[in-house]
DNA sequence: CTTCAACGACTAGAATTTTCATAGGAACAG
DNA sequence: CTGTTCCTATGAAAATTCTAGTCGTTGAAG
């Protein structure tokens, strides 16, 4: 299950996504209401989260945006404000659901397990394999490093793939032969090296923790530090 | 609309009857949970509202009984106690909200109106596919974006409308295939690639923010961007 | 200490594949 | 018969995949 959180508050915002993840919910970040904006019509969530005072855009008028352009996601409404007339607004800007601050966490999970039992019949949630601060996105096919967008072509990508799914274990050369390019047997190509390359340029190369590794004589694994 | 008030306290009972009616909606009451049982389970109510101290039978018990008969009638509960755990037992009962005496008026339609609101448009299924501006009648057969009606033929149409429905995925052209043609076979075929064109003359031409994208050596997505 | 071989990193550009765009014919409905 | 829809075929353009090389490092032998 994906969840969209949309808070400026860092602390809050940290606090929210671990606390979700802990239900083993897919969880992504917005702090601001554009950047909300993008992301919830971009991508399929199953339930949004939204803080009303938001910079840019606010709470209520991003959910007034989205419901316009037809999305019918449930949203909930987090707020410090607890007046009646702020809840009112919240339900009237086709909010689903409304929790003051402070709240208790058990609740919030309760309310969104609620919302999200409807959407979740209808279709499947997206597939992320993470890593670290890595997330390949099997849906949408993009890879992204501390949320920074990776393009990659069609042969990276299986690669990349192949890697993550086996991290922590060393692959040889002749694994990902077979299982990346069919090939069965020693053609004499580098092709894999010059693969390794191309990965390593896009995914590790702006970064100081490394994650492609070369085991000499063995292959190479993917795994932190 | 048609609300079922399950509520065994008379004053409070007539209170929401009356307020209830205020908004034009059918309001039947019954005075514990046996009876309330009877009545949800042999009549289509649009919402049900459970008060959780109940003579004969509670509120709790009502609803996990009304759930495993398989209704999915949305459930609020009312109640004075206020605890989380309280909270965390109606939700678990198979609740969809949870509203803890003495509480406002209007924040209880309000909630109402959510629940009815997603019964409702569950039912109809959404005959509108939108994505950003534009929008896909199911039942006229015709695109519309920003407004400017777009005539399409029947393969237009449906692969229009696979594209939109898997929004924010890639599909791959076997995906598509089998989906949109029954194909399921390599023919060797090209028309997918013809029909993305004949799309995106007709939907994306006239306008800056592009809505089909293709992904090199792995298919289409639907996005905006 | 020097040399050489093995291995992997890295690059340029050639070869190949994939995609786009268009034209024209077959199939079909009215 | 006529107009529309659907599909095949084709060539150009774009993007990719891969080959063939150079370079650097390491470690062992001479």
């Amino acid at each position: 299950m994906k969840i969209l959180v949309v808070e400026d508050e860092p602390k809050l915002a940290g606090f929210l996504k671990r606390g979700l993840e802990e239900q083993s919910w897919e969880v992504e970040l917005a702090y601001d209401g554009q950047v909300g904006k993008k992301m919830a019509s971009n991508y399929r969530f199953d339930v949004i989260i939204l803080d009303v005072n938001l910079p840019l855009l606010n709470g209520y008028d991003l959910a007034r945006q989205l419901r316009n352009d037809g999305l019918s996601t449930p949203i909930l409404f987090l707020t410090a404000l607890g007046t009646i007339d702020d809840k009112l607004d919240g339900f009237e800007a086709g909010g689903d659901d409304y929790l003051v601050k402070p709240f208790e966490f058990r609740e919030l999970i309760a309310r969104v397990k609620v919302l999200a039992h409807r959407s979740t019949t209808r279709e499947q949630s997206s597939q992320v394999l993470t890593i670290a601060d890595l997330e390949l996105n099997l849906d949408e096919k993009v890879a992204r490093r501390s949320g920074n967008r990776i393009d990659l072509t069609a042969k990276e990508f299986a690669l990349l793939e192949y890697l993550m799914r086996n991290r922590g274990r060393v692959v040889s050369r002749v694994d990902i032969a077979e299982q990346v390019w069919d090939i069965r047997f020693d053609t004499g190509t580098n092709v894999i090296d010059v693969y390794i390359n191309f990965l390593r340029k896009k995914v590790d190369k702006d970064y100081p923790n490394k994650l492609i590794h070369t085991v000499v004589g063995m292959g190479y694994i993917f795994k932190e530090e």
